[in-house]
DNA sequence: TCTATTTAATAACGCTCGTTACAAATATTG
DNA sequence: CAATATTTGTAACGAGCGTTATTAAATAGA
């Protein structure tokens, strides 16, 4: 079987046609560098190829593949990342930026504790199944965690980016508590580790293949759970 | 830099030198098959393709690479194993038969609630924490996990074996809930789900480099939490 | 000893891997 | 227009991938 490959889709908007006017503007604002003026935007790039990592994982992803879903050829993919293992870790980093900011701003509003920690588990939901096709789950339980235990970097990315999640549900318990919500000797670090555990389980089914609506129900469980020694 | 692979190690023991009478009565019990005979044990072959696969995952680890492992080569782990998805699919079907029960002779005894909840995650400690050089945690969140989200036959495992885990928790919670351990309006399905999340999440941060007393002592105050609403 | 039978290792298959020289393409500057 | 600068795609690199055809080795039975 023979592989042909169609690098299509990405090219950046040249912008500059058709309207002299948005052209020197633009020359205004960025003073126009020298040479040929790149073709791809490395944000989207850098989107289409979590993607791929996404669903077949770093080792099983080849450069290829991730240059047939960006639609750039190998050497623009080192040109602009430098290679497969840091354009992974930019993938991870920004995923983790994007997940960690969805957490702490559902657990931010000021609803009550059970009602934030489902949004919290809402906003999981929406990433974990969002994409076309099957859902992908977590992108760090779905792919970081298995070369966690020979890749220092992506170690220390995965270990980093847990702490977070747990010290983001850690407060919120405490806030609770404070706000009498919670029981005075309930404790806000074995409830967080918990929360982040369900979300974790969550990960997990969500790309074995569980329903959304199954996870949800299991999300509500674990908070009634949770919420359970409350006042 | 040249890679000279030595076949090595599991060779089986003839057993039939220095004494005829063993010989002798080996071909009694084993009626004395005809040609060449295996020089590899299968089971044990099975466990080093285990551990190598653990380590790297299973896009991550080259068929060559099991062959280094077992002392095989590659043709012999064919004819035994039939292909690298085969031996896979083998591995982790036999891990889940060892981690299923470990997890149900834990929960089994006749041990207050507690106490059987925490033989069971020490009994997991015991397994993400073996081998040498570094904890890797569960086989399947470690490995098999990634390849689902593309791999019908891997999935439908883990998919499997999540679901058994589940049921032998909430059995045990019921049960705890029929001899009054627990009080009677707790819900045994969600406290499994629970069980099962810490357990996962424990999983996960042995891969990445927890110590595992610190996640002994996770464990420790989520069985607190889920056994909080005792009596 | 010769034949039949079973397992083993060598060496290669075609293909894909991550990576990179290289030259063509496209822009600004003089 | 020529010179310079930057990004592009083509085509290749050596190495490794999963897999298999082939042949050698080792046993039992005739």
């Amino acid at each position: 079987m023979i592989f042909i490959t169609i690098y299509t889709n990405i090219r950046v908007e040249q912008g500059n046609r058709g309207s002299d006017d948005m052209a020197r503007k633009k020359s205004e604002t960025s003073p126009a560098r020298r040479g040929r003026p790149p073709a791809y935007d490395a944000e989207t790039a850098l989107k289409r190829a979590t993607e791929t990592f996404w669903r077949t994982g770093y080792s099983g992803t080849s450069l290829d593949k991730v240059a047939a879903a960006t639609g750039m050829s190998p050497p623009s993919l080192y040109a602009v990342f430098g290679n497969k293992h840091a354009l992974y870790l930019e993938a991870l980093a920004r995923y983790w930026e994007i997940s960690l900011a969805a957490t702490r701003e559902a657990l931010a509003g000021d609803h009550p504790l059970d009602e934030a920690l489902m949004l919290a588990y809402d906003a999981a939901l929406s990433i974990y199944f969002s994409g076309k096709g099957a859902a992908r789950g977590c992108f760090v339980v779905g792919t970081a965690v298995t070369e966690v235990a020979e890749d220092a970097a992506i170690r220390s990315s995965v270990a980093a980016g847990l702490r977070m999640i747990d010290a983001d549900f850690e407060a919120r318990f405490r806030l609770a508590q404070d706000k009498g919500e919670l029981k005075r000797d309930a404790d806000p670090a074995a409830l967080a580790i918990l929360a982040s555990a369900t979300m974790h389980t969550i990960a997990i089914r969500a790309r074995a293949g569980a329903r959304r609506s199954e996870l949800r129900e299991m999300a509500r469980k674990a908070v009634d759970v949770l919420c359970g020694c409350r006042r």
